[in-house]
DNA sequence: ATATTGTGGTTGCATTTGCAATTATAGGCC
DNA sequence: GGCCTATAATTGCAAATGCAACCACAATAT
């Protein structure tokens, strides 16, 4: 490996590699648990801590950020496993709300010590509370920017 | 959204929330400019600092952090382009080097500025030097950990 | 009211991915 | 040498993804 000369590229680039490293052993851990990937975990948790564990299906892609089609397809799955339930929306007939189920409460209940215990391991354990304060106000930051770049 | 009381739980939140959306931005300014995904790039960059432009096909997997099979594929993809060239390992009769052309040399070169600029723009231009350090250096220990977790 | 334009969501199709075989060779052991 | 197991890479097939139409309804203008 040739040391990238730049501080904030060689981070970019551990910021990527470390992503997909541990996005790796995630699924893994989940696909051994026999749990669904962690898309659906996502999902679950963004609707369990919607008003009502509902959302529009706007809202839910735009959230989980995942492209319209694909919040399409996989709701469809989710749907299909009891998880979520579709219907219209009253106040927008074009739109289509999507609402947790208590199965779908469940699984993500049992999802939950699965993940974190990979959370844990693979990442907080290697962060003290200062470096994680950091690095949760540097990403809001990118965050934040990237979500006003949508508009353009 | 709700508030997630442990710190590192925050950051891990963020930093897949930050990933998931810096990368659709970078795959939209590749596109946009004509250029291959960005998974292309990591192959050609990571080609480019091997030894004389080129590596095993399991190395190459390794450092890109991809399955054995979708390297297969991807570089079937780049060797259809001109931009890689396999052939059978002298000491390995099992094993294939992917060897970077001069192609695939000048292609990665057209494709930097590109992908700089969002890098910059997206994400450098959030960090200070002292806050860039941290992060290459909390994600460093995270990656070597989760590299010793490979074995098993 | 009617036409026009915009938005919400889904679908079709091509591309890409992941996983479980499969093939070919290496390396150790007898 | 012959046998057994392990590793390198590829392939087939099913699942997931992205993009460009597409349909239905909303919103605005006239």
């Amino acid at each position: 490996m040739v040391a990238t000369p730049d501080p904030r590229q060689r981070a970019w680039a551990r910021f990527v590699t470390a992503q997909a490293m541990l996005l790796e052993h995630i699924e893994a851990a989940f696909s051994e648990a026999d749990l669904p990937p962690l898309a659906w975990y996502d999902v679950l948790w963004i609707l369990e801590n919607a008003e009502h564990g509902r959302l529009r299906m706007a809202d839910l892609a735009r959230k989980a950020v995942v492209s319209r089609s694909n919040v399409t397809r996989l709701t469809d799955r989710m749907e299909k496993a009891g998880l979520v339930a579709r219907s219209d929306c009253p106040i927008d007939g074009r739109g289509t709300v999507c609402e947790l189920t208590a199965k779908g409460r469940a699984l993500r209940a049992k999802m939950w010590p699965v993940y974190r215990k990979q959370i844990d391991t693979l990442f907080s354990k290697h962060l003290d509370s200062r470096e994680a304060d950091l690095i949760s106000t540097a990403f809001g930051r990118i965050i934040d920017s990237s979500n006003q770049r949508k508009s353009s």
